[in-house]
DNA sequence: GCGTTCGGGCGAATTGATGT
DNA sequence: ACATCAATTCGCCCGAACGC
């Protein structure tokens, strides 16, 4: 429900940052501009449900003609503070909220009309750009989450970026369509990687692009749970041992990720042959 | 011959995953 | 949140090979 108490709701960080309101306001009298005669905006103070429907049924607010557009933001923002004790923040919160709120649109309507708002709008879009705050929490967050999530998919589904077992068959991998595969399982990932590369007009990308895609999928998902995702860095581990890499090279390539340890890539290549004995 | 590098091995320590 | 287990890494060692 509202979560509506008496307590001022603006904190200090809001006020620094802006996002709270004239606390002058707050505490000073009314002023013509934004109260009617009959002080008619704090009367849903301390109601109940049923009182507040009661009312909101028998009384219509009336209408502040001739107000320009600032006036009647500042009008807005000082009766939400004086007669809520609320900021513009609680005030949108309220609105994300999914919980189902009487008098008020559904979450999904709701939601629609915020995002129409501010993602919708460029001026509004253009000023969440330019600041520097927002852009690190609100997008790399939210785009991690999701990242975080299709890496773990691709850790459950592609056998490649999955933990190793030494006796998997490399010929089950099937490494050329690896990309595609990633692409597939994780399409966020895939298309953050390809907005950020796109070289031509027409967003196209190269084959060889792909491959670092599939790289990078490796990379990240090995970062993210080295112990579930080695297959990959098992395999290129491996593959230069089994070339007759030095120690240091594939020590090199361990620093990098791209590899496991020679010590494990020792271990595997045993156990490996191992099996290759018995069979 | 001497110092360095390399491959391989080992136990201890660390770290990640998992279960409670 | 914590404990437990297992995977992995770390640090060190040794003998062989290498290069000057």
């Amino acid at each position: 429900m509202f979560n509506v108490s008496n307590r001022p709701v603006v904190t200090e960080i809001d006020e620094a940052r802006g996002v709270g309101l004239n606390t002058h306001a707050y505490g000073s009298p009314t002023t013509t501009a934004r109260v009617n005669k009959d002080m008619k905006w704090a009367y849903m103070d301390g109601l109940s449900d049923a009182e507040r429907e009661h009312r909101n049924k028998k009384d219509t607010w009336e209408y502040m003609p001739r107000l320009s557009n600032v006036q009647r933001e500042k009008s807005i923002l000082e009766f939400l503070r004086s007669a809520h004790h609320w900021s513009i923040k609680d005030f949108i919160q309220q609105l994300a909220h999914p919980e189902k709120v009487p008098y008020a649109h559904g979450a999904q309507v709701r939601i629609y009309q915020l995002r129409q708002a501010i993602i919708e709008q460029p001026e509004v879009l253009k000023i969440f750009m330019e600041d520097k705050q927002l852009i690190p929490s609100m997008l790399v967050e939210g785009v991690s989450a999701i990242v975080r999530e299709e890496l773990y998919t691709l850790m459950q589904e592609v056998p490649l970026l999955s933990k190793f077992h030494v006796d998997s068959s490399p010929k089950d991998l099937n490494v050329k369509d690896f990309y595609k595969e990633v692409g597939g399982k994780a399409p966020i990932l895939w298309r953050l990687l390809q907005t950020i590369s796109a070289q031509l007009e027409d967003d196209t990308v190269s084959n060889q692009q792909n491959g670092s895609f599939g790289l990078i999928a490796a990379l990240l998902s090995h970062a993210l749970a080295p112990r579930l995702s080695s297959g990959f860095q098992a395999y290129i581990g491996l593959y230069f041992h089994s070339l007759g890499a030095r120690r240091r090279l594939i020590d090199l390539l361990h620093s990098l990720n791209i590899s496991l340890s020679y010590d494990s890539i020792l271990r595997y290549h045993n156990e490996i042959a191992k099996i290759a004995q018995v069979h």
